[in-house]
Formats: structure tokens, sequence, C-alpha cells
DNA sequence: TAGATTGTTAATCGATTAACAATC
DNA sequence: TAGATTGTTAATCGATTAACAATC
């Protein structure tokens, strides 16, 4: 019998489900039904349970779900029991900040390097990071063996440093650059490009 | 007869058409195809024309799309074809790099105001800006009629920034905190969250 | 003309919701 | 026990794809 295949779009709202039930962990809650739940992330509590039980039974019929046991779950779904060991390329503004960022703790990410081409800013730190020359970043991912990427760098140098990034193993990036990448297949790409968000809600203003 | 009413989901993929093609204009390329532009962004031909088709007739049998005249509907279709004013709120790293972040410019964003509530930032300058004091936010944003917002403050405070936001008059935000809020019924939320991104690919990894 | 590519229809595929027996 | 809520099934709804006549 072949493994069922998790459609994706279920996957993608697990992360969702995981930051909702941490926040309300965080303020002492011990349980929380799919209909809570479902309120809080905005999806209907079918759903939620329809999403849940393709992965198990984690809930009890009358009380609904322990959530530090659901906490559990979805982390260890979702591979962040552990930490990945993450590079950040390209030290702007937004490199800057995504290399300084705290709230990567206990998601799962811990920034471990930070790259750039430009010489004035090789050697320079930012947050705990000295900033390394690109032109060492292939080999010292590879070597590292790190696996997930995000990447700062402008537009117009985006695609040639994803394939790089590939070249050094790289299996998943997350691409803040405002253009469409093109990634072998077997390579994870996330898009964040905040005029893209934007741009989704302007249809409907007026 | 009753207007039809297009799938979000479509809405969602068409600032992503957009940027390819903007993409491919600054390249001089002035004509493109179904199949092209799928490829460029990891969608069907048969789901790019579908998509189109639903605005009107954009393209020509045998020649394909005029790239200048499907971006000008596109950015028509998205209320991109104007400049919309933005304020941010929240100066740390985040909203640091969203207020000297360029790439708004020629797809229908402005930052014109940016707030946080740290009596140390206040009167500082961050780019073109001068941070104002987030105790005269509400009235501010009131008065200059400001519809879209970019949330970049901690977690524990953007529920009830968003309230204020609300309060003030703004129908759009984009939520930089890791967490999930709650809006009425009218105002458009978009989140953008890196470890969310990143989870939606560690469930892939080995 | 011949070749290319659209817009659209019908068929397929997949996702969501409603409903409820099971059971804590 | 009575009330609540799960996990799951079947029904509904919506989105995607394949195919092709129309036509540039």
């Amino acid at each position: 019998m072949a493994e069922k295949e998790i459609p994706n779009v279920i996957i993608g709202r697990l992360p969702v489900y995981l930051r909702a039930l941490r926040h309300i962990q965080a303020q002492g809650q011990q349980t929380t039904s799919s209909q809570e739940l479902g309120e809080m992330v905005g999806v209907s509590a079918a759903q939620i349970r329809k999403d849940l039980s393709q992965f198990g039974e984690f809930g009890k019929q009358g009380t609904g779900y322990n959530i530090a046991f659901l906490v559990d779950k979805l982390r260890e779904i979702l591979k962040v029991d552990r930490v990945w060991d993450v590079v950040v390329v390209g030290m702007g503004d937004m490199g800057h900040a995504i290399a300084r960022y705290q709230g990567f703790a206990n998601r799962g990410f811990r920034v471990v390097m930070v790259f750039d081409n430009n010489p004035a800013l090789i050697d320079q730190k930012v947050g705990e990071f000295v900033i390394r020359d690109a032109r060492v970043m292939v080999r010292a991912i590879h070597e590292a063996g790190i696996k997930v990427a995000m990447l700062t760098v402008p537009a117009s140098a985006a695609q040639s440093v994803a394939n790089q990034l590939v070249e050094a193993g790289i299996k998943a990036i997350l691409n803040y650059a405002p253009i469409s990448l093109n990634v072998p297949h077997g390579v994870l790409l996330q898009y964040i490009d905040p005029s893209t968000g934007l741009q989704r809600m302007t249809y409907y203003l007026d």
C-alpha cells in the first residue's frame, strides 16, 4: 500500500495552527477545541479536525485537544522538533533585520552564517554575526551541511545567488527578493514579498 | 444579473503574474504567452489563461499577450494603477527595513508615516521619516485618510495596535507579527511570518 | 497559407462542509 | 448520566486541467 500523500494546502495550515497553539499555551491554557482554534486562525472547526486527522487521533471526544500534546505532535510532523541551521544571504536592511530577528527561537530555526558580496560589509558585525564574503559561501554552506537559506539580496542578483545556494546543497529557500525564481525539482521555495501581499488586498479596496 | 465574484485564489495569483511581467518587460520583451508566463511563475498555461479570462480578453490567438497592455490591465484590476499611502507601525529592525525599502516604488505603495511608542525612538529619523509618537497615531491616520498599514510591532502588542489601526480607519493590514490577529469583517489582513514560511518547507526535508 | 496560441467548454480532480455515530 | 466534542463519512462545492474551435 502506498503512503498517503498529504495535500500541500494542509501542510501550509499546520504552521499557523502551531503558532496559535503556542500563543494560547503561553497564556496558560491547557486544552482547546477545534471550534476555538478555528476561530483564532480563521478556519472552520471541521477543517481543523480533518487536517489533524490526517496524522493521527490527537483529541478526545467531549474535551478537545490537550495543547501541549498537540504542539508536540505538530512540531514532530513539521520537523521543527529539532533546530535547523539557516544562512542569510544579503546584508542590506532586510538581511540585517532577519539576522537580528529574535522570532526564530523555539520555532525550529537558528541563523548560523550571514553573507554579502560588498567589500565594505565583509567582516563587519551584524548582531552576533560577522558578515562573510559571498565568494566563500558555496564551500562554507556545503561543509556545514546547511539545508535552509533566506535570500535577501536585490532582485537583480537573486537568481544567480539562488543557483549558488542550490549548488551548495541548500534544499529550502525563503526568498525575499521580489522576483520569481527557478530552482531544480527537489529544492523548496517560499516567497515573502510585501508588495505582493499588499496587492492581494487592494483589489478589494476602493 | 449578479456580478460574477472572482475567487480569492485567483486574485492571489495576479500580483505574481504582474511581478513576472514587469520583470520580462524590464528586459525589453514586448510579448509573451501563457506558456512562457506559466513557466516563470510555476503555474500551468491553462490556468494563466483561465485566470486572465475572468477579467476580459487580453491576448491574441497566435501571438499571445502584449506585455505592456497586460501590465496595465493587471495594475487596473489590482487597483495599483494609483499610489496607496501606507503607514508602518513599530520601528524595530523590521520596521526600519520596511521604512527604507525601495521595492514599493512602481508597485502601488508609498510609505508616508512611521510610528513607535518608545520615547527613545520618537522624533528620531529613519530614512526620510521622523518617527512619530504612537499616541497620535489614530488621529493622524484618520486625518490623512490612510487605508493601508504594515504592522511590525512585537507579537505581544500586535492585537492592540491592530485594534487602533481599525479604529483609525485602516482597511488593509500587512502583519509581520508572528501571531493570528482578529479584525472586523471588512478589514483585510495578510501575514508575513518567516518562521511559518520556513515551517511549510521543513515538512518535506529529512 | 500554415503555425501558433488564445478563450472557453466539459471533464476531472481535489478540497471543504455538513452531519452524526462514537465516546470521553 | 448529560453534555460536549471528536474523527470520519458522504455530499457539496470549487478549482484545475485537457482539449479544441476560433482566429490572429
